[in-house]
DNA sequence: CGGGATCCCATTTGATACTG
DNA sequence: CAGTATCAAATGGGATCCCG
């Protein structure tokens, strides 16, 4: 079923009402501004707790720690020691996380191709992104 | 190409690279605790700005009326204003915003597995969502 | 009804310094 | 390296009042 008006059959508002928890929840957990962020910078392997920082720009030590204890907490992540010297610690996906995929999958190609969209259009600057912004 | 190591190739650092600006450019523009929402509670057709407010459990009318503005700056609704007596105002999505449909689809499938996930696991409050703790 | 303006508090965040 | 502690600053967001 498609989602908007659109294009496809009106949803009742009680559908409406179910989606809009549904979302809910979803955003809930995997919201705000840097955890979908942290999973796609783990998506290409485990990593540390430095090398995740670099990869994501512009969030601080202590959002990240907090950011992973919580991803860890909801089964998205887990917290390797290995207790070699010297002590390393990564942090990498669950199979859980995997079933994320098609949220992610979809909001890449969408940033994809909303990037293109505005940077053809007549004002892009009314309405970059701070990455967008570096390439304008 | 999946998303992650654990079911496919593993996307190269540059790819990753990428992805985490794509990621980024649309989590800046529809991230946050109420974009989606919004869009998703208009879905089912135009509606006053009462109506949004009540369909969106918690959220005041200055944050609705900020995130409305971003909304229509960024193309994804207009606000039509009918003239008649009385006055009456309604917000609705714009085609542009249809193209959100994959990801929205995606969050809103993703939200309903996981609140079955959480809901059937042995602790389920410990990773409870607010939209789950007014069912548990 | 559909908001704008103002006030004020709580939470978040950044910067810096520090520790095992 | 992998964080934690602390403080200052910014931001978010609710409550309230007001207006067309």
């Amino acid at each position: 079923m498609p989602f908007t008006h659109h294009n496809g059959p009106k949803p009742t508002p009680a559908q409406c009402y179910n989606k809009l928890n549904a979302a809910g929840d979803a955003l809930y957990v995997i919201g705000g501004k840097w955890r979908l962020r942290i999973i796609i910078a783990l998506a290409e392997g485990h990593k540390r707790f430095n090398e995740i920082q670099r990869a994501i720009h512009g969030i601080s030590a202590r959002v990240l720690s907090n950011e992973l204890k919580e991803l860890e907490i909801n089964g998205f992540l887990i917290r390797k020691v290995y207790t070699d010297f010297p002590v390393s610690i990564e942090y990498e996906l669950t199979p859980y996380s995997d079933t994320l995929s098609p949220v992610i999958e979809s909001l890449i190609s969408w940033g994809e191709m909303h990037r293109q969209t505005i940077m053809h259009s007549e004002k892009p600057e009314a309405i970059a992104t701070p990455v967008l912004e570096e390439i304008l």
